[in-house]
Order: C-alpha cells, then structure tokens, then sequence
DNA sequence: ATGAAAGCGCTAACAT
DNA sequence: ATGTTAGCGCTTTCAT
C-alpha cells in the first residue's frame, strides 16, 4: 500500500498533477485521462497519504474533541453525535480526556494545535479567561459544547439550562408541592449553577423562600457521589417532598438512599432527573427526566464547527437546542 | 503559534538540525547551545508541527481505535483505558465507530492507514478472514481487544470468554439449580458464542441436557432489544430459574421483562449479567455479574502495541485477562 | 558537536 | 486540459 502518487502517475502515463486532480476533483480533467489514473490508482491499490496531505493543504480533515471523561454516559453519547456527523463530513476525530482538570485542557489545547487539527469541539465544566486566551493563541476555530462561555465570544452549542430547570421546577410547583430540593454537581460546575439559578427563579416567582437545607451538591454528575451526599442527607433528618437533580446519575443516587431506608418513589419522593440517558428507562421506577438532546448537541456542535471551516454563513453563532420533560413513573403520584 | 523550526534557529543562532536534536534528544547537544535553543523556543512560543513531523518520520505517534459504538457504556469504558495509556505513551487517539458492520470496519482499516496510524486497536463482534486480509494489506499493527481471532494469528487481549460463562452457570448449578437459561447477544457475535459453549458445556458436565428452549438471542447487547425478546420468552410461558445472561444490559432486559409480569428478583428468577458496567450497582436488585477489566482491557491492549510499535520483547502475544463473579443482590435466594 | 542538504508525499501556483 | 516546480515543516543522512 505505500505507492505514491508518482507511481500512479507513471502507471497512467500522466503528471502527478493530473492524478492529484483526479483525487481532489479540483479542477477538470478529460473523462479519457480520468478514467485512466482511476485504473492506475485501482491496479496499484494507491491510497493518498492524508499526513502529507496534510502538511501540503495545512489542512488535516481532523477535528480535536476535548471533553472530561468518555466513559461517562452523557459525553460518550454526545460524542456519537460529534463522530457520525464528522465522518460524515470526512472529519476525523482526535479525542482526548481532561478529566475536567484546567491545566489538562489547555495543555490539551497545545497538543490539539501540535496535531494541527482544523477544529475544536470542547466540553468541559467551565470556560475560564485562561481557558480562552488558550484558544485565542492556539487560533483554532472552536466551538464549545454543551456550554458557553459567559461573555458568550466563542461559538457555542447547548440547551438553555437555566430554563430547564425552571421549568423542571414549575412541573413540581404547579402541582402544588412545596419542600422541592435542588441536587446539583459541584459548585464550580457551570451548567450546575445555572440550574440551581432556574430552580430557584422558579421559586421565587411561586412565592416560596429558597432553603439552603434544601439545596445539595454532589461532587460530581455520578451516582457514586450523589448516593453517599443523599444518604448523609436523609440520616440527618431532612426531607424533601421532590427533588430536581442535575443528572440522572445524580437521581439515582438520591432514588437508592432512599430505598436503602426502606422508602422507594415516587411513593416517598418525586424525583426528576436531567439528561435522559439510557438510564432513566432501564431503572425501576422509570425516571422521568428533563430531555437534553444528546447525541444532537454534539451533532449540532459539529456542524457549526464545518460552517466555521468552510466559511459558511452562520445565523447564529449561541446556538440553543430545545429541551423538554418527559415524564415517567418517578413523578406519577398515587 | 505558527513559528517554525526556522525561526527557532534563527533565533538561538544555530541550524535547524540542532534545534530539533534538542527538541527531540536525538543527539547530544552542547549544554550551552542546548539552553540557547531552548530560550529561543520560550520566547517565540514555538510547538512543533506534528504533521511534519509525521511525514519526515513516517511515524505519527497516533493509534486508530474502530469499535462498534462508543455510545455503548462498556465499549466507554475500555476506550478510557486506551486514551489513558496512550495519552501515558504520548500517543493520540483517532476514534471511529464501526456500528459492527463489517464493509464500514474494512472501509475504516483504509483510512486509518491513508491517516498514517502508528497501529490500530481493535473491538469487533468477529473477525473475518476478509478483515485480517485487509489488516495484512495495510501493513498496519493491530491489537485485538475484548475479542481474538479464531486462528490466533493476530495479538490480543480479550477475558477468556468461554471459561467465564462456564464459571457462571457452575454458579447456579453448584447451587443445585436446574432450569437455567443462556440469554446472549446476536448468533454471528463470536463473544456471545464463546459464552453460549461455555454454558453448554457447564450443563453437559453436570448431565443436564442443553434445551434449546432456554437459550435466548437478543438482537444486539443492549437492553431494549434484550427487553422485547424476554417479554416474549415469558409470555409464551416459558420459565427459567436462573439466567446467565451476556451483558448487564441482557440481564436488566430480562429483570423488567419479569417485573412488567409483577415479578421481581431474586425471588422470581436468579439473574447473572456480565461486564459489571455501572449499571449493575445503579439498579435494583444490585446485579450479580461476570467482572471482565473492562478498563484493563483497553490498557493492555495499548500497552501490548505500544511494544509492538517498539519492537519490545513480548511474552505473549495472546493476552488473557482474569475474570471473576462478583455477587450481589439479584442472586441472592430467600 | 554542529551544519548543509536531501527528502517525506502531497497541494497549489504558475506555465503551456 | 495537463505538466513543471516550488514549497509545507520537519527528520535524517552525510559532512565537517
């Protein structure tokens, strides 16, 4: 398989500028001569070399993806959504993890550049000033994923999640119950944050104080975490009539503390998760859960990511995906 | 960011040759000159371009990884293990999902080589004689992982499959239970057959006959599919005491399947999943399961090519990782 | 210990 | 419509 485009171009009895034409469609060759470099190219079993490619066009056809942690289930479907609209594109994928940690991504970024990949699709818990000057000096084109950042400069793609949670919120409230709890990630959580602000708008506007005690933060989106939070939660007496979690993950972890006393929902709580990941319809009671749409944020995020390339006009550089609640049994009350 | 080696050179007052001997520590460089080139590089806030890097060296410190569905938890999983290594190695990742279609896993070995990959790791349902021929073709390294090839002429690192499920339905029958189901993934998966044997031979051993009956295939290893074919399974009145099922997801099909009937287990029916993803401590009853080093599996399977690549000694080129059940609620009998 | 120079396999002007 | 040629930014002989 290492021929070259010479060698194809010999076997055809043509320059190599003629078969690089072929290759790339860029400019018009006789059917005759086509058809001929398309032969050499079979018989040889030619396949262009996509790194001098590269080197040559100064483009890679490669997209860096930067995100926390592809073994979690959200990120690794919001990364389906990246690779099937990138291939089909004819972008690759470079991937790495961060493990959320700050001078991981921007040393990513580095390498990301080193890599000379064309674009970037970033997720990560929070866009800093550090992170973004990053971004300014690698000159990639970049666009974040499943956030923004908060002077929205760079081109983003995610749901409105203070909305969400608002309206996650106004489910429980419009059913009239009070003693609703927020359970978000950590503090420093970005689309945390912005969830507990909606959760507590929605409060406000209903004439209900926001409790602290009512308030709870895991120290990540994981059930692990979120379970030992919950339990140490309700050993000390508290109680929440429903909960608005920011993940499913973190659901869950409050759903088993729960039933790990004796107590089970929606019964004893109402519980909504977020994200809805394969989780809430593989877990008894099913969880109703605020619906992200996962695989399109990354999809979406993608495609920005190709306008920017191409420089195709571009509507909207904040883009805002919908979401939606979609409830099961964790809310149906008796 | 867009220096070259040039400019670094030019910089410190030296050839190029020299600076990318002290970039590289390819040759020794005075003390002195060493400091010189490297100030110029601070200074101009040079990266190496790794493309040209790549095509001079004809190694490009990246490793293509095609496997069925990253979105899949335990596909997930063992990719963190892969990233993590290779990340360890300085290796990059380029990720592709294959959908466990054998004409997109040839197509993806091609661009793999036409990106000039280092080597490949791989994750499919089976290997075929016609994608070894394109491994040999493309001249490419490959590991296999969480699978082998039937004739073991390619390295991998893979549980032993058939031992594990062995294992597993030694469990039940260890417990004097008769009655026990195999509830695998589809006929053409190789690991699901690996499994099935293992639990034909467990019965033969025990002078239980094989019923054909008990044996279930659900369409892919996930749940939903698994879900349809076991509410089949019992509303045809069929009974299993116990199943030994070919991912935690098969056996959270069943469970539901049972639990839509009013039934639960253990006390309905002893369910075995396997992989322990994160799913099986999330769910209710916890789920007993067949442990695979889901993680390790990725690991190793880099760690093997990265000696490959190197051209390390190896002890074995068939590397099997242990396996063990790990019990929990969902086995547990009154 | 360092420099000069020839590629690596391609793209993209520039010619014709 | 096709060919010629100069790079792309490095690594790697081969000299010195």
């Amino acid at each position: 398989m290492n021929k070259t485009i010479y060698d194809v171009a010999r076997e055809a009895g043509v320059s190599m500028a003629t078969v690089s034409r072929v290759l790339n469609g860029t400019a018009v060759v006789k059917e005759e001569t086509k058809a001929k470099v398309q032969a050499a190219i079979e018989k040889l079993g030619y396949r262009p070399n996509a790194v001098a490619r590269g080197l040559a066009s100064k483009r890679t056809k490669t997209i860096g993806v930067i995100l926390p942690d592809v073994s979690d289930l959200f990120h690794a479907e919001v990364l389906r959504g990246i690779e099937d609209i990138a291939m089909m594109y004819h972008y690759h994928i470079i991937l790495t993890s961060s493990d959320a940690r700050e001078d991981r991504e921007i040393d990513l970024i580095g390498t990301m550049w080193e890599k000379q990949v064309d674009g970037l699709v970033f997720i990560s818990e929070r866009i800093t000033k550090e992170i973004v000057r990053t971004f300014e000096q690698a000159q990639l084109p970049v666009v974040l994923c499943a956030t923004d950042d908060p002077e929205g400069r760079i081109p983003s793609v995610a749901i409105d999640n203070e909305s969400a949670a608002y309206d996650a919120t106004r489910f429980f409230l419009d059913q009239g119950i009070a003693n609703i709890a927020f359970f978000g990630g950590p503090t420093t959580h970005r689309v945390t944050m912005e969830r507990r602000h909606g959760y507590e708008r929605a409060l406000q506007e209903a004439g209900q104080s926001v409790q602290e005690s009512l308030i709870l933060h895991a120290p990540d989106m994981k059930y692990e975490g979120a379970h030992s939070v919950a339990a140490e939660f309700l050993r000390q007496g508290h109680h929440a009539a429903a909960v608005v979690a920011a993940s499913d993950e973190i659901a869950l972890g409050y759903l088993n503390a729960v039933r790990d006393r004796g107590g089970n929902s929606p019964q004893d709580v109402l519980l909504l998760g977020f994200d809805n990941t394969r989780l809430s319809t593989i877990v008894r009671p099913e969880l109703t859960t605020v619906a992200q749409p996962t695989y399109d944020l990354g999809a979406v995020s993608v495609r920005l990511l190709t306008k920017l390339l191409n420089e195709e006009p571009i509507d909207d550089y904040t883009v805002r995906l919908p979401h939606s609640i979609i409830e099961r049994t964790s809310t149906k009350r008796g």
